[in-house]
DNA sequence: CGTTGAATTGACACCGTTCAACGACAGTGG
DNA sequence: CCACTGTCGTTGAACGGTGTCAATTCAACG
């Protein structure tokens, strides 16, 4: 018989791994390599806000998992800083780092958090033995190249106000994934400057964009906290369509990776 | 005596293949791998301008790379089409399919061009047997993902015509890698729509830009043709800085990766 | 030589930036 | 408990970049 696995036991046996790919791919791996990936995590290392974990350029000899809290990735071009992408727990933030050995961008925490260390050497044993577990990670690194290109997207059509809800309800159902998050409201270390990084806008627009949102009913938002009525409306706002992200309930047909 | 590869030897021995990651990782792969890599190659096909290859949604059971001409991936977001890539020759445009199934984009041929299909079974047996070319095809398409960030930032900080610029700098260097493009002038499919789409930016706009370019003296484009005088100054015009394309003049450093 | 898609131009409205100032809040130390 | 301080958020006015609409020119091609 086969003993289905709960939410709660998959706690308990990966405390540091367990959200990985939780939503997407997960149920595609055996118990033998959820053990691996949890293996593979060395020193679990706290960052405080604002600390750059990776440097652009640097050498890295270790990727790390996010296991609690927010990063940025962050380019600087032509002097001013903006962010370009978002991670939540449960991402391997820098596996990019693995094959690309250095990084074109900065790796950074966005308030308090923690990550899991994974040495390069340990991913060189698993891409010589594991076939298929080396596919999930590739998976899951092109899981952030749909989500930049999504942001493109995004940056190259819509205004101010709808990046802000794009990127709200992403991150709302990035959250959802790995179980965090309630249906109302979600807590974030968002600043609006951050947010206005993120979005190619200044932080004064993003205030009046938020305003915005907040007159419209649509979402509020206030020192990191978002809060809707309407999730639905604040997708449909967004020009918001999930399938981007590869979630279980999407088509289904990852199933065909499932072994 | 180790005897050196020419060019014209690679072309001769790889006809379909020789430009696959050509001016970044090439020199790490050894002659067996690049046979291999030719040997993926099944059918070759011709596309026509605008034909679209895979359409978003579509499960794929191949991959294909470009062997000659220009393809775009392109995202519908409320509405309108952009154009969130560019590839060249040389380009395993869509690998990404492989390890994600199903696109989250669609995949178009912009002009003419001819690409070499690859049966994902293929792929299955070369991460099964050959972890080391695996992970060069991994590195592969993170360089997509690390080409997308660039555009992110690119379009959080630049200005219409400084996004064109950059993207001529970027299409101009990846050119050069894969030997194409003279000193001064490169010849493209691209109309000034097209690259409005890449720029999120109207065509009208667009085509204002390039005047702007054209008066400045930094660049000109005419009907799909790029010329300048001095490209330095169009990259720094452009804010272009080539390191994110990981060329092996760059840092050097990823000789680590080479075995 | 006519047709067609692409490129070009001008006028005007709108979105977002800039600069400058002010208000709200949390943490700190007296 | 309060005053102090710094970060974050808020607001207004003027300016500039970009979108929109409509009309015209240009180049390629049958």
């Amino acid at each position: 018989m086969l003993k289905r696995c709960t939410g709660e036991e998959e706690r308990d046996l990966y405390p540091l791994t367990w959200r990985f790919l939780k939503g997407r791919l997960r149920h595609a791996m055996v118990p033998r390599e959820k053990a691996i990936m949890e293996e593979l995590i060395g020193e679990v290392r706290p960052l405080s806000d604002g600390e750059i974990l990776v440097r652009r350029g640097e050498v890295a000899g270790s990727s790390s998992m996010l296991i609690e809290g927010f990063m940025l990735r962050a380019i600087d071009l032509s002097g001013r800083r903006s962010a370009v992408s978002l991670h939540v727990p449960g991402d391997f933030v820098d596996l990019h780092a693995y094959a690309l050995k250095r990084l074109d961008h900065d790796v950074v925490a966005s308030g308090e958090c923690k990550i899991g260390l994974v040495d390069h050497l340990r991913l060189d044993e698993v891409l010589q033995t594991e076939p298929h577990l080396t596919r999930l990670l590739w998976f899951s690194t092109l899981l952030d190249a749909a989500i930049h290109r999504e942001w493109i997207g995004k940056l190259e059509q819509l205004q101010a106000a709808q990046r802000v809800a794009h990127i709200f309800a992403e991150i709302w159902y990035r959250l959802n994934m790995v179980d965090l998050g309630s249906e109302k409201v979600i807590r974030t270390p968002l600043t609006q400057a951050v947010l206005a990084q993120m979005c190619g806008i200044t932080s004064i627009h993003m205030n009046r964009a938020l305003g915005q949102l907040r007159r419209e009913g649509i979402a509020d938002f206030r020192r990191g906290t978002l809060y809707t009525e309407d999730r639905t409306r604040l997708e449909a706002f967004g020009a918001f369509d999930p399938s981007y992200l590869y979630g279980d309930e999407g088509l289904g047909v990852q199933d065909e990776l499932s072994r």
